[in-house]
RNA sequence: CGGGGCGUAGCGCAGCCUGGUAGCGCGUACGGUUCGGGAUCGUAAGGCCGGAGGUUCAAAUCCUCUCGCCCCGACCA
């Protein structure tokens, strides 16, 4: 605990494990490239799931939950599912001591087992639209891990629904973007790009993938959550046919769409300081800390009790952590609670008893106050909306400030050799220009914005004919 | 898979070159003084020196093999 965090100007990469290590967000595990997700940082995942599963579920979505194992048969039907995922998957292949006769595949995505029992359930088109989600883990055999970001496994959540139609597959895709899109802003207050992805960086086997792109202290570009319009690709793999109103026997239109562990990653990353952690309080399963302070046993009594009126008050609305541990100094426990992102602190001492107030600190600005008890309620409250909206403010001008629009492919290249950003750039849609841009810079074509103007441009590479501007980034 | 680094107390490390009683800091436990920004003093507990084999009277140290981890690249949510 006495160690200090690396500061973000010396060294990014450090700052970001530091914060997630000394902050007991995870832990490295004895498993290479696993990790474990300590109580603190699991609770946050817990209000992810909260408060997407409750969106999830006022969309007409419903949970389930399929098997781990994936017959290895299933995983080879969809050809450029198989090929973007088998070189990632961990294989099964002995069961009780026996060499099994079909091997089985840890689940690096559920589609293909999901759409086998599809196949079962859809008959008619009064079986859809199905619209089914599950909370799971899975494995991916990442040879380079992170904390949160690129572990080997993960917990996310997939959606994946069946459509009569075309049009129905792609109006949930993009409805689910926009589910990721207010949950992101609103509860992460990240503010995030909705768009499209290019052909190069679409999932494997979709027809499109949609995303929403955030941008991070680094000023790195970070795929915080994608959604997929399917096509019938995979109910083709999987033969899932039925008979539609005209009495004509079709192939179903699928989605799919995911959030993972990663969304943590991108919080720590968007809002989080050299001091540690700072949570949205949206995101704050605890959003509110009480430090009395005291001197010999008189004033002891006297500042607990006090203390403790503002705790049974606070508690009547909010969950307090209420730290009265008798062997650390109040400067102590201002910078472990500092780590740990709680985003407000009240002080509470002999002076402020004397004064019937507690003095309150906001973790993201830092900015003491000091507040009547009486009105403690309500400063709280304010201040922690206040504390939710101003936390996407400053994000949202951090990216718009390191954002730029780019016209000559020179200006491209120095621009990714010097500190980065989102440039945004005319393209002409071709693979090999997009493939040009990430070999000389490394940075991808992160979004086709869905809101960009149509604007007549020439293709920073090669100067063909754009009908408007990409997002290039560098990307975690 | 390519490059680099490292395995010694819970954590961070020194000791290894030049073999000879395993050490330091932090943390932990107990006690005292402290307490408005990471206190301090005292006492104590805590080690198959990553593993196997070899050389030697003697190996954390020398030799061989092996296992694992971390960081940087190519790949990926």
């Amino acid at each position: 605990m006495a160690d200090k965090i690396t500061p973000r100007h010396v060294d990014y990469s450090r700052w970001y494990t530091d914060v997630v290590i000394q902050g007991k967000l995870a832990d490295y595990s004895p498993v290479k490239g696993a990790m474990v997700i300590r109580p603190t940082g699991y609770a946050i995942w817990e209000k992810i799931q909260q408060n997407l599963d409750r969106m999830f579920k006022e969309t007409g979505h419903e949970n389930a939950y399929f098997p781990l194992l994936i017959p290895e048969s299933f995983m080879k039907k969809e050809a450029e599912h198989v090929e973007g995922f088998s070189p990632e998957c961990a294989i099964v292949t002995i069961g009780g001591g026996q060499e099994l006769e079909e091997k089985l595949y840890i689940r690096p995505t559920s589609e293909t087992i999901i759409w086998a029992m599809y196949k079962k359930w859809i008959m008619s088109y009064r079986d859809l639209p199905i619209l089914i989600n599950q909370w799971a883990n899975v494995l991916r055999w990442e040879m380079r891990t992170r904390l949160f970001l690129r572990t080997s496994e993960f917990l996310w959540q997939e959606g994946h629904t069946a459509h009569e139609t075309s049009e129905e597959a792609e109006k949930e895709a993009l409805k689910m973007l926009n589910v990721y899109k207010t949950f992101a802003e609103e509860y992460l207050a990240i503010p995030v790009i909705l768009g499209k992805k290019s052909e190069s960086e679409k999932f494997a086997g979709a027809l499109h993938t949609y995303c929403i792109e955030a941008m991070m202290q680094d000023r790195k570009a970070l795929q915080a959550g994608t959604t997929h319009n399917l096509g019938q690709n995979f109910a083709k793999a999987f033969d899932v046919q039925f008979q539609n109103r005209d009495g004509e026997l079709t192939y179903v239109w699928a989605t799919s769409w995911g959030v993972s562990t990663r969304l943590i990653g991108a919080l720590i990353m968007a809002h989080s300081d050299d001091r540690g952690l700072v949570l949205p309080p949206r995101m704050a399963q605890k959003p509110i800390v009480i430090v009395p302070i005291w001197r010999g046993d008189e004033e002891k009594s006297a500042v607990l009790n006090f203390a403790e009126k503002v705790l049974t008050e606070l508690k009547t609305k909010y969950k307090v952590i209420f730290d009265s541990r008798e062997q650390f100094k109040p400067g102590y426990k201002f910078a472990d609670w500092e780590l740990q992102g709680i985003p407000i602190r009240l002080e509470i001492g002999p002076r402020d008893v004397e004064n019937k107030q507690a003095v309150l600190v906001r973790r993201d600005t830092m900015k003491k106050q000091s507040v009547d008890v009486d009105e403690i309620l309500d400063k709280v409250g304010t201040e922690l909306e206040n504390m939710q909206i101003e936390m996407l403010e400053k994000a949202k001008t951090f990216r718009d400030e390191n954002t730029h629009e780019i016209d000559e492919y020179r200006k491209l290249t120095k621009f990714f050799g010097g500190k980065g950003g989102f440039v945004k750039s005319h393209w002409c849609g071709s693979p090999e220009c997009e493939e040009k841009v990430k070999s000389d810079t490394k940075a991808t074509i992160r979004s086709i914005p869905f809101n960009r103007k149509k604007e007549e441009g020439k293709c920073i590479v090669c100067g063909e004919i754009s009908e408007g501007r990409v997002i290039f980034a560098k990307a975690y």
